[in-house]
DNA sequence: ATTATTGGTTCAAATAATGAACCAGTGTAA
DNA sequence: TTACACTGGTTCATTATTTGAACCAATAAT
């Protein structure tokens, strides 16, 4: 691996939950060395992409990334068109409704509404990572992406986070099946206790999943009908996405998808 | 300089002008050898900071600097706090109102707010980098923050945009001194023709220009009432934004905006 | 059909990254 | 006070990676 992956990996560690670290922290969480960890530290922050707390000299996200995200938006403007689409459901089912991206090693909700009329919601925070085995959202990425990305994720050891995480491969990839025969993805409480969920992809120009649009529900909310309904709206709001963002539904997602608006 | 940071400088030929690049554009524009310049890019592509465009095989930014921006976003919440302000000032006075933050070869508008009712408007690109030496942003981060910062962006070669634009380092230096005296940064047509803009920095914890909130306008516009009114409107709101900020405005500069706030 | 231009690859030579040991400052406990 | 433990940061010989001229393959233009 290039000294430069090495380098942006350690953006990955930094989140909404962990926002500065500080070089010994850094140390033990990458058991990187700390002469090396210091010098790749200091070029980021050379680079704009780290600041540092100028009391505890922790390390933080620096003002960099502003720059780039608002140029990227304006090159490719999936947050502002998601947004639209992620709210609309919100405001139909009123439960907790998400988009993601797919990152490096999860994915990373870009956008999310809780449309709650409800007492009970799901916990969620933007800009953490959630994991391809152990997510909705994960899983249809994985099922209906380039098959190389599921067998990397596949192949590396699988983290447990509830009784329910199912973390051996071949179950995995025999779910990939169900969850490409289905068209969505669906998870019951594999990531956090109490909390299921159901998920579609969206696509880009090349027929491969580029995100996904998701709704995560408390389990006791669950319902054979309700479940239609959430499939129904997040299949129709992925198809109207897609066409916004000029990519390109698969022939046989599109059949699987027209036969379940039809149900 | 370190590999990580030549890496990284490549992000910043993008811009909303230039959103894809291509391998040998990037080559002619950087001088770096083609074999070296590629694998750059992939460790970019790897680290998700670039994706290619599949057909024209272009570079363009990736999905990661979205999740980042979140992540800094909500751990400085720069941009959303200083939306407030200038939308406040566009809407009182009719005008392209923006904030900037310092990167490494000039500010980076963050937010911009065109209030106007005029039908000359200036044509302003948000992502755009605004040179330090040829802007009232540029002009009054210099002059507000850490001398180092000056010292080494004025030793560069000086790039003219106008007539007018002033790229004799001494002089800079000069300007930067009046600067300091007015407690705000006014420029007439040296970056762009027919337009004059008038800033003010706002101040970080160790009370260093850490951004600048600044006004634009046709030159025709500005006459001497006018002018004072922005000035007063500017001051105010850098004030405040400190203050959302936790930042600390100088003792110094403290006196000079309270006697312009009074005049 | 030929040439120019694109993105991408190779491998010896040149250079930069690495990491164990070190320094310096701060806070804490004996 | 002294000693220890904990930060962040630095050094320099060793090691491994980066570098770049030349090369390949594919596409676009003449």
């Amino acid at each position: 691996m290039s000294t430069i992956e090495k380098a942006l990996m350690l953006l990955e560690h930094f989140s909404r939950e962990r926002p500065e670290i500080g070089l010994t922290e850094l140390k033990t969480r990458t058991s990187i060395d700390k002469g090396t960890l210091h010098r790749h530290l200091t070029a980021l922050k050379n680079s704009g992409f780290l600041e540092q707390n100028y009391l505890t000299k922790a390390y933080r996200l620096g003002p960099a990334v502003i720059r780039l995200a608002a140029v990227r938006e304006n090159t490719v403007p999936i947050v502002k068109t998601v947004q639209y689409y992620v709210d609309r459901i919100a405001d139909n089912i009123h439960e907790l409704v998400h988009a993601a991206l797919p990152q490096k090693n999860g994915m990373s909700a870009i956008y999310a509404k809780d449309g709650g009329y409800h007492g009970v919601r799901v916990n969620f925070d933007e800009a953490e990572i959630l994991p391809f085995h152990a997510t909705s959202s994960g899983l249809a990425l994985l099922a209906f992406h380039d098959d190389t990305l599921a067998n990397k994720v596949l192949s590396k050891k699988l983290i447990s986070f509830t009784d329910s995480t199912s973390t051996d491969a071949e179950d995995i990839k025999a779910n990939l099946e169900t969850i490409r025969a289905h068209g969505f993805a669906f998870t019951d409480q594999s990531y956090e206790d109490e909390v299921g969920s159901v998920a579609v992809p969206f696509f880009g120009v090349k027929g491969d999943a580029i995100g996904t649009l998701a709704i995560a529900i408390p389990v006791s909310r669950i319902n054979k009908s309700f479940h239609e309904t959430i499939i129904k709206q997040l299949i129709v709001a992925s198809t109207e996405l897609c066409r916004d963002l000029g990519g390109q539904i698969p022939t046989n997602v599109a059949t699987i998808w027209a036969s379940k608006l039809e149900a």
